[in-house]
DNA sequence: GTAATAGTGTCTTTGAGACATTATCTA
DNA sequence: TAGATAATGTCTCAAAGACACTATTAC
C-alpha cells in the first residue's frame, strides 16, 4: 500500500497519409542509442506543465514541421510493459494522426532522417521498442474509423474530389472500390460532403466536382468495409 | 531538449453491470483528501514492474473482491491533464469492465465505502477528479462497442436467454427493442450466441432456451443502435 | 472519331423494422 | 380457462452491390 512510483510519460505518433497512391508511415531512423539506426515512431517526452494531446502536437510540429490542424489528432492507446523501453520504466502514450500528402518531413532533432514508408513494405520486427504493435493498433484503428466517421477527408487537402476520397478509402482498406456505387452514397450521405461548385480536369476524362469536408462527425448509416466471410 | 520528467502513473476503473435493471457504475466513496467524502472511480498506482493492464486487474480484484475473467476488461483512455489532479502530476490510464452482476462490492483499503450507483442517477460534477469525463467516455465506448462486438454477452453470466441479452441492450442504450426480430437477429447472427439445449422457466410465460456466449469477436452485419436523426 | 473518367439510373438481394401468429408455460 | 412470454413467419421499406447508360473532357 502506498508505493507510489515515478515513471517517465512519452508521447509516440503514428502519422499515417496516402503518398504516391499507397498508405504510407512517417518513420525515424534513431541516431542515438537504445536501437540506433533502427525505424521507429516519431515521439518525444512529455513536458512537466504540458498536457497530453499539447505534446503530441507539438512533436508532430517538431519532428516533421506539419500543422497539426491540417488533419485529425487522436488518442490512440498507451503502452506501459515494464521491459518495452531498455532505458527504464518508460509509459508510451500513442497517437494517431491523419494527413494530407504534404511536403516531405524535415529531419528531428535526435534524429538522423525521418521518412514516409509504405506501411505494406514493413516487416515484422523491423521497428524499435514496441513500435510494431503501435503501428498495428494505429492501421486497425484507422480502418474502422473510416467506416463510421467522415475522418478519410483528413487524408485530402481542403478541397478535394469524390475519386480522391476513394483512393484513400481503398488504399486505407487494401480494397477496391465500385465508383459510382461510392460517389452516391457518399454524395448521399448527410454532412459528409459539401459541393464547392467548381470543377478541376484531371490528365484524362470529364472533369470532376470539387468538394469539401462537411459538418457531420459521424456517417449514418456506416460504410462498412468488405469482410472475409468466408470459413474454409 | 533533454528533459525527462517523472510522473506517476494510476490506473482508474470504469466497472460497469446491469442491476435491478439499471446501467450501474461501481463509486469510491473517497476516504482521505483530495476529495475527501466525494464519490470517484476506483483506481490506484501502478507498481514498478507492472504491467498496466495487470494494475488493472489487480485494482479490479482488491476493490471490489470480483474476477476479471468473468466479464471483459479493456483500455479505455489516457488522462494526462497538468491539472488533474491537486497533488500533483497525475497521468491517469482508464480501463472499462463490463461485468455480470455479482455480489455486492467490498470496501477497499483507503475507501470509506463501495457502491453500485445508477450511471443516470449521477450528476454532472458528483464525482472527483475528472471521472464525470472518464465515466461519460466509458458510458460512450460500451455503447459503441454493443453494436459490432458481442460484448453484450460480458455482462450476462455464462448461460443467459435470449431476453437477458435484450434486456443489457436495452439497458445501455437506453431504448425498447422489438423482442421478436432482436431474437431474430441475434440468433442468426454468426458466433454470437450458441444453444446450450437447455431451457429455464422464469415468473411467467414459455420458457426460454438458455444460450452461451459463441466464438465471434466481431458482428456482421452490427446491431445499429437507433439514432436522433432528426433535424428540427 | 476513341479512350478515359465523372456522374446517373435501374435492378436484385439483403437486412431492418412492424407486426401477425403459434407455442408453452403459470395462475 | 386467461395471461404472459418465447419463438417463428410475413410484409414493407431502405440500403448495398452489380452494372447499363449518359456526360464531358483529352487526344
Amino acid at each position: 500500500m502506498g508505493i507510489i512510483v515515478n515513471m517517465t510519460i512519452a508521447v509516440d505518433l503514428v502519422l499515417l497519409t496516402i503518398r504516391q497512391s499507397r498508405l504510407q508511415v512517417l518513420l525515424i531512423r534513431r541516431g542515438i542509442p537504445p536501437y540506433e539506426g533502427q525505424w521507429a515512431l516519431p515521439g518525444g517526452f512529455v513536458l512537466p506543465d504540458e498536457d497530453l494531446e499539447e505534446a503530441a502536437r507539438r512533436e508532430l510540429r517538431e519532428e516533421t514541421g506539419l500543422d497539426p490542424a491540417a488533419g485529425h489528432l487522436e488518442q490512440l492507446a498507451t503502452y506501459g510493459a515494464p521491459g518495452r523501453d531498455p532505458r527504464g520504466r518508460v509509459v508510451a502514450v500513442a497517437y494517431l494522426a491523419l494527413l494530407p500528402d504534404l511536403p516531405i518531413p524535415v529531419a528531428g532533432s535526435d534524429a538522423a532522417g525521418a521518412a514516409w514508408r509504405p506501411c505494406d513494405e514493413l516487416t515484422r520486427g523491423e521497428l524499435a521498442f514496441d513500435h510494431d504493435q503501435i503501428l498495428a493498433d494505429g492501421l486497425e484503428r484507422a480502418r474502422a474509423k473510416l467506416e463510421y466517421t467522415p475522418l478519410a477527408t483528413a487524408f485530402c487537402p481542403p478541397e478535394f474530389t469524390i475519386a480522391d476520397l476513394r483512393e484513400v478509402y481503398e488504399r486505407v482498406w487494401r480494397t477496391t472500390i465500385d465508383p459510382r456505387n461510392f460517389h452516391r452514397k457518399v454524395t448521399g450521405a448527410d454532412g459528409f460532403v459539401e459541393p464547392v461548385g467548381r470543377s478541376v480536369a484531371r490528365d484524362r476524362g470529364r472533369p470532376a466536382q470539387l468538394f469539401r469536408r462537411g459538418p457531420a462527425r459521424l456517417l449514418h448509416p456506416p460504410l462498412l468495409r468488405p469482410r472475409d466471410g468466408d470459413q474454409p
